[in-house]
DNA sequence: TGACATCTTCTACATGTGTAGTAGTATTGC
DNA sequence: GCAATACTACTACACATGTAGAAGATGTCA
């Protein structure tokens, strides 16, 4: 499943809270985007389409929510993009984040932490 | 400067070695993907197009070389992700890797070893 | 010097994506 | 009960993307 850019912002204002309708999700975009209400419709039909959301009616009002999770969502585009873009290891992504993106010290300090207890627990594989 | 997935495919190709003609990408291409030739030379055009990468003439054969640099590739492509998909933060993005993706151990220690070496040479921002 | 291979440029076409209008149908406030 | 409002389904259309053929230009080997 891979989302377009204009799919994630959809998906970004759905997963922020849901079940909602498309007036909800055009109204949580209103700030970012200056879509029309029918392109965020089009939108929500297409997704539903490709299974991302879960139309349901409530009489004649359609109420979507996610089927993809936003974790989901990430694990996809992370995956696809290390193997398009770093030959398919995570290892060598993480490394170039790590070096080329200047973190602040506060992150760097939660990524040790994260790698600490993911040592602890005994990395697999 | 934004790749597609073709693109991603060329240009793994292209940085591999260069300069190199369409028939040499071709040939590095050749086992992943089944592309026509033709196919191949128009996507090096439209890279050439949007200026990826740069063509020159020798003979009446092009040679072609990138302009856009793989680290810059990923770059783009991270910070895009990162945009997108984590509301613009590494740090989550990082996160999520660390915690999600089953990092071998080796690379677990890679990961601390530039975060230790970013320590000290002072975390900025 | 001609046949064959190779390259280039142009053109094409299906499908995906971004964006939205129109018309019909349902809901609601008076 | 009707006018105004909101919602849905359908349709449209331009531009991007993936994919490649056709035709013409050029190089090469016998």
């Amino acid at each position: 499943m891979k989302l377009t850019d204009a799919e994630w912002q959809i998906m970004n204002a759905l997963w922020e809270k849901w079940p909602a309708t498309t007036r909800q999700v055009a109204d949580r975009l209103g700030d970012d985007v200056n879509w029309a209400y029918t392109t965020i419709k089009t939108m929500l039909t297409r997704l539903a389409d490709k299974k991302a959301v879960k139309e349901a009616k409530k009489g004649n009002v359609a109420i979507y929510e996610p089927i993809l999770t936003r974790a989901g969502a990430q694990r996809n585009a992370l995956k696809s993009l290390a193997n398009q873009a770093f030959d398919g290891a995570f290892g060598p992504l993480m490394h170039f984040l790590v070096e080329d993106q200047k973190l602040t010290s506060r992150q760097k300090e939660e990524i040790l932490e994260v790698l600490k207890e993911g040592k602890q627990k005994g990395a697999k594989q």
